[in-house]
DNA sequence: GCCCAGGTGGGTA
DNA sequence: TACCCACATGGG
């Protein structure tokens, strides 16, 4: 069933060459991963902008800039101060630990690792070990709910690690990255909150 | 003016 | 566990 699915938005969309970025590199992706939480993409970009101009574009340089600099790069995707104060926190983590994560198996240690940094939960964890270090777990965020729910039979409101185990039961690891890019791309063209665009009623009838 | 956008942490019962 | 709330900007 949700491959099925699947099948269906890649005939359709193609592939979505996610993690939507400037430079790509896996801090980017990761201060991404913090910058969208409850804030529009288009935001987001305005703050990675802000960002490289300021010339903040590593762990070490989000370290070493000053509180008000930072959080005025940042100001853009909104809750600025926590956000910024997030920043540093995944930045001091990533000295610590971004070349041990990348060298190593997927585990659940890892990803509990990351879940003690402050500002990093659920999705933000997943969506950083997906898509900054390729590892295999999915991303459950507002947009796989939707889809879940419209397209596969799922319910929305069930809790984060529920949906998780279910995609990650029925999917293959290599499809998780398109899977999910699949289904914000889906959304943010045709499922949206208010009901189904013609996309959705053309592939799912 | 209102609603929404790829959440998270802290508090309370 | 399950709720509640604060956090803040920008576009439609």
């Amino acid at each position: 069933m949700p491959m099925k699915f699947y099948n269906a938005l890649f005939r359709f969309y193609g592939p979505q060459h996610w993690w939507p970025c400037r430079s790509g590199s896996r801090w980017e992706i990761a201060a991404g991963a913090v910058l969208t939480q409850n804030c529009a993409w288009t935001n987001v970009e305005k703050a990675l902008a802000n960002l490289e101009t300021a010339g903040i574009v590593s762990p070490a340089a989000v370290l070493e800039s000053g509180p008000e600099a930072l959080a005025e790069a940042v100001r853009p995707a909104g809750f600025f101060r926590q956000k910024s104060r997030y920043l540093r926190a995944l930045a001091e983590y990533f000295l610590a630990r971004e070349q041990e994560i990348l060298e190593s198996e997927y585990s659940e240690e890892m990803r509990d690792s990351l879940l003690r940094v402050k500002g990093v939960g659920r999705e933000t964890a997943d969506s950083i070990l997906l898509y900054a270090f390729g590892k295999p777990t999915f991303v459950i965020d507002s947009y796989t709910r939707r889809a879940g729910s419209r397209h596969l039979g799922l319910d929305p409101e069930a809790p984060y690690e529920v949906l998780r185990s279910w995609f990650m039961q029925r999917v293959p690891p290599q499809y998780f990255n398109e899977y999910h890019a699949l289904i914000v791309r889906l959304c943010k063209e045709s499922c949206r909150k208010g009901g189904c665009g013609s996309v959705c009623r053309r592939l799912f009838p």
